[in-house]
DNA sequence: CGCGCGCCTTGACGATCATCAAGCGTCAAC
DNA sequence: GTTGACGCTTGATGATCGTCAAGGCGCGCG
């Protein structure tokens, strides 16, 4: 850990390691790493960088949420990844120009973990193994994007909120097969729809439209009482 | 070149190498691969691989065009990719637990370059090279598909196609400023529609609308007789 | 030459979804 | 308790684009 950056505590640790990029890296590559890390804790609606910016860093979220998005000169913006704990985003950034290709915001405060691009890259040339996480990395993201783009085109607004439903009831629910399952938003609505490509009213007429099929709404607070009509859905 | 495999050709060999994957490597790591690599003739419409496949090698083109796509059920399809002499696809496919995330078809026949994942996975771990060149590669499909997913959300049709012969125009016009600049396409309409991310129809229909544009379409060519006023159409 | 087949265009229609605008609940501050 | 801010919902409207259907154009083949 850097000098002048506080320590993680055991939460913050487990996130870090929890990250696909860190997880299967040998002991001493991620003491390596740590070293380097800086802590960050960012407020709700800060910007850790924005499109056009030098590629100077990237981040694993160690709480809180950090969307990606591209935005247009009227104003539009249209997200590109939504990353929570255990998730990192800006690797790319290393090689691809040294510019970043979107901007990043946090939507729900928390800490990250901060590390240098040119650090990276100076311990990519002598660590074989980091280079392979990495690659595991991107190849999480562009699976990530594939899947984005094509639900976006393959779905409905309202079927991919009952995928959406499903993958995190399902998730939430290891104990197998609770009923209701509940499913407990991490982020406001807004930035739900965003990810899922669709605006905040899109979202809230799809919740609306749920309803028959036994979803229930209240805050952040969502029942799903017959997983099986959401999955009926989607054949 | 593998034993069976007939020697590629100059055209071909300067795709192969004109490839981010491959062009950057050093003399000796282009060997190694080129003795794995397996020459591939393929005809208009052949299937490469489908989703979910065991993932078995990622190809090269050297001539035609493939596009990457995800299929519904229901028969929708939603483009992914298009590649033509060279690009690289199915890399990431190696570090993604062994399956194909979308199906490839041949779209321009022609010839590829094939190379078998597992002997591509061997070769890394000896040649960190080549790790850094599947990272440039891997972060520029990353970039594209960014790239795809926000012209989708932030643009209409008309103007992602406004775009697309923008970039076409000026990349044909090496020779500054050659009015009307002529874009010619390498594929079917049908499938530049589904890399923008449209029904042929509503390609045919954007083409009309800019019209207004002077914009002058006669089969696979097209003139652009005034590229400023498309630039003006993408503020 | 005429026929048939692909590929593309055009028209008509409808579905989906963004946008604008208004209203409602919750919560914190005063 | 009232006020106001905020997040969300709901309604009304319109734009965009997909879909279905019909027709045209070029081209190879008989």
């Amino acid at each position: 850990m850097h000098s002048n950056s506080p320590p993680l505590d055991a939460t913050e640790r487990s996130a870090l390691f929890a990250c696909p990029l860190l997880a299967a890296l040998p002991e001493e590559d991620r003491e390596a790493i740590l070293a380097w890390l800086r802590r960050v804790e960012a407020a709700k609606g800060a910007r850790l960088f924005s499109e056009g910016d030098p590629a100077a860093a990237f981040y694993v979220v160690l709480s809180g949420w950090t969307r990606l998005f591209r935005a247009e000169p009227g104003g539009a913006e249209a997200d590109v990844g939504l990353f929570g704990p255990g998730h990192s985003f800006g690797e790319a950034a290393m090689f691809l120009g040294g510019r970043f290709p979107a901007s990043a915001q946090v939507v729900e405060p928390g800490t990250l973990a901060r590390m240098d691009l040119g650090e990276m890259r100076a311990l990519l040339d002598h660590r074989p193994q980091l280079a392979m996480a990495l690659l595991g990395s991107l190849s999480l993201h562009l699976h990530g994007l594939v899947g984005r783009l094509s639900a976006m085109r393959l779905f409905t607004a309202e079927r991919r909120v009952a995928s959406y439903l499903l993958a995190r009831a399902q998730e939430g629910a290891q104990e197998t097969g609770r009923v209701p399952a509940r499913v407990t938003l991490p982020y406001d609505k807004a930035v739900l729809a965003g990810a899922l490509g669709m605006a905040p009213e899109a979202l809230s007429r799809a919740f609306a439209a749920l309803r028959a099929q036994g979803v229930e709404v209240r805050g952040r607070e969502i029942l799903v009482s017959d997983s099986d009509a959401l999955r009926r859905m989607l054949d």
